[in-house]
DNA sequence: TTAATGTATTTTGTATACAAAATACAAATA
DNA sequence: TATTTGTATTTTGTATACAAAATACATTAA
């Protein structure tokens, strides 16, 4: 079955749901040679999927030795969120500077199915919020800063450990940083995003 | 010669250099074949080289077309800025916040060539320059911060344009970083830090 | 002359083959 | 028994082989 498509490309989707899913557990090694024939394909285009994952921090690889399921502990968790502080502060300080009205709708859209409930559904606020968060990003048109911004894979895997915080908490922190959006106020749209992140990044450390 | 070390490693290097000195033109495609008879290695091993250079933001790749040198337009080069400013903040503010002499020593240490000299060797303070923003980083200890933090690599690419601002004007600047960072002022310390890539970013617009 | 078409060549994407390092494990030694 | 040593097996790193897509180029038709 040879057909030139660009097979890392579904190697690289499959993996990461393997991994973010837990089907792959934290620390277990990737042997090439299984993983190729589970995937119905050779090394070698496995082999430019797993240098990807690596790149996204799922994969650690050590030379000669072998790749390994990447185990987050807390240290660089934590890490994880201050770099999120900072991107996530910027992303919210330009869009408040472009101050445009089309995307602050596609941002309110994210939640608009969580403002008139009562009772919010955990797995699908879960979701809205990945969405935003990665939408924050996108919206800024800064092809780098998404680039960078690998976290969103990591996201599910932090969450498997249980939300950090509670929906209605967060939810108005969400809030906020649209209204300073909204509002075209760069310098409360950063302080907004950063506080937001800065809460969840606090817990970290006393878990 | 079948050797097993890390040849992609090395490839790397040696890439890296090719594309930053300019050896390696903007645009330029990198037809395989070729470049691995140049180096005396086989395809596998550049590929994995060419896929954490394409990471790296040096190279291109255009499915079943091929890997180019990167051109980096300059919209690109802004939003590096942006990125930089939000990143080498942050850092600035972690290292206000710990607050440690010896760190602060290394950073000094990049500059204390320059200090009582009248006259700024130009290529000399570049090097300088370059070793103090990737020092900023490095010092935080945060790995995740270190590895999307890949600019400084097209750092050089980017003076090769022409340094963007004279040495007597962003040395004070380099300074009142560290003088912020040795008061353990991380308010301060993230505000100069920022200012500093900002003033280099809005040169960007007018160029 | 220009545009279109078909063929040859090049180049990428993938699979496979093989060498060397790493690992597992059994036998030998203390 | 615990530790070392040597051998077999596994697995990675690299090279090569080959198919299909992309490109170059010449030939033909308008």
């Amino acid at each position: 079955m040879i057909e030139h498509q660009n097979l890392s490309e579904p190697i690289y989707d499959r993996l990461k749901e393997m991994i973010v899913s837990g089907e792959l557990k934290p620390g277990e090694k990737i042997v090439q040679e299984k993983i190729a024939e589970l995937l119905g394909v050779s090394r070698t285009p496995l082999m430019k999927a797993l240098l990807a994952l690596e790149n996204d921090f799922l994969l650690e690889s050590i030379p000669r030795r072998g790749m390994y399921v990447k185990t987050l502990n807390d240290k660089e968790l934590y890490d994880i969120y201050v770099c999120r502080e900072a991107l996530e502060g910027m992303a919210a300080r330009i869009l408040a500077e472009s101050n445009d009205s089309k995307q602050i709708a596609q941002l309110k859209n994210c939640f608009k199915s969580f403002n008139s409930e009562n009772k919010i559904n955990s797995n699908a606020y879960t979701k809205a919020d990945e969405a935003f968060h990665s939408l924050l990003i996108k919206l800024t048109g800064n092809a780098p800063l998404d680039k960078i911004y690998f976290f969103g894979s990591i996201y599910e895997k932090v969450i498997n450990r249980g939300l950090l915080r509670p929906p209605e908490e967060t939810l108005k922190e969400h809030h906020s940083i649209i209204k300073a959006i909204e509002e075209g106020d760069p310098y409360l749209a950063e302080k907004n995003a950063r506080e937001h992140i800065q809460k969840s990044r606090i817990l970290l450390l006393n878990k």
